[in-house]
DNA sequence: TTGATATTTCAACATTATTTGAAGTATGTC
DNA sequence: GACATACTTCAAATAATGTTGAAATATCAA
């Protein structure tokens, strides 16, 4: 994960039906959902929705796989967890204490954080 | 936080300019950094600076203090949090064993990750 | 008050992203 | 084979963003 890889990432999110896609997707999980139920989903026309996956595809947000004539599209979790590491990282590296007051007031779910290992 | 106030977001931090005048701000903390001293530093001519320091203070990611002539720019770490928040909310709400599973293999730091409270 | 410094705003232009309908590809069904 | 379905690619129009130099604003220093 460098600034290109981050950007790259942000771009792909930084669009509403983008955003709504990933969110979606994150809530189906590994069984993921075919091309024609998200843009049912979402209410967005198939030519415009194929050019969205593009750009989740093209950040690596979300993998596609063929099943027949369908198109089964998955969000990439541990990616959105690699960026975030990538977001916090400088912030903890710099001023360690500071970084931590804030995270204890944010709005990030408690069970996020528990102990790794 | 809600999409929109998240793609806002996404839409600043999409841009390797205003990644890295966000990441540098991260770095000098409440401190801040002068606008010129950005400028200089990530070799920005001013006028281009201004003009994403404004997608920035739009989405509220940073903050702006004039002190005599100089403007005082400063990183909002909450806010960067509360995105984290944001994306995390949905992959722990739906699938919290899943999730965290993910997140022990992730490249999150670990000492961001101790328990809150 | 004059001139320098710090930064922003403006206007023009260049580049990139988004949307749409029509056409294409591939798979499945009869 | 002929036709329907699922989805993508293409091309053209439109919209949104990014960049630049010149001018504007505001503070400071002599």
């Amino acid at each position: 994960m460098n600034t290109n890889d981050a950007t790259i990432i942000f771009e792909a999110l930084s669009s509403p039906i983008r955003l709504n896609i990933f969110k979606l997707l994150v809530k189906y999980g590994d069984e993921g959902l075919v091309a024609g139920d998200i843009a049912t989903a979402l209410d967005v026309p198939p030519t415009n929705l194929s050019f969205h996956l593009k750009a989740l595809l093209h950040a690596k947000l979300v993998s596609v796989e063929q099943i027949g004539r369908f198109m089964w599209y998955r969000a990439n979790i541990p990616l959105m967890l690699a960026v975030i590491g990538y977001m916090t990282e400088e912030c903890c590296a710099n001023q360690p204490e500071k970084c931590l007051a804030y995270r204890k007031a944010s709005a990030v779910p408690p069970e996020f954080f528990e102990k790794k290992n």
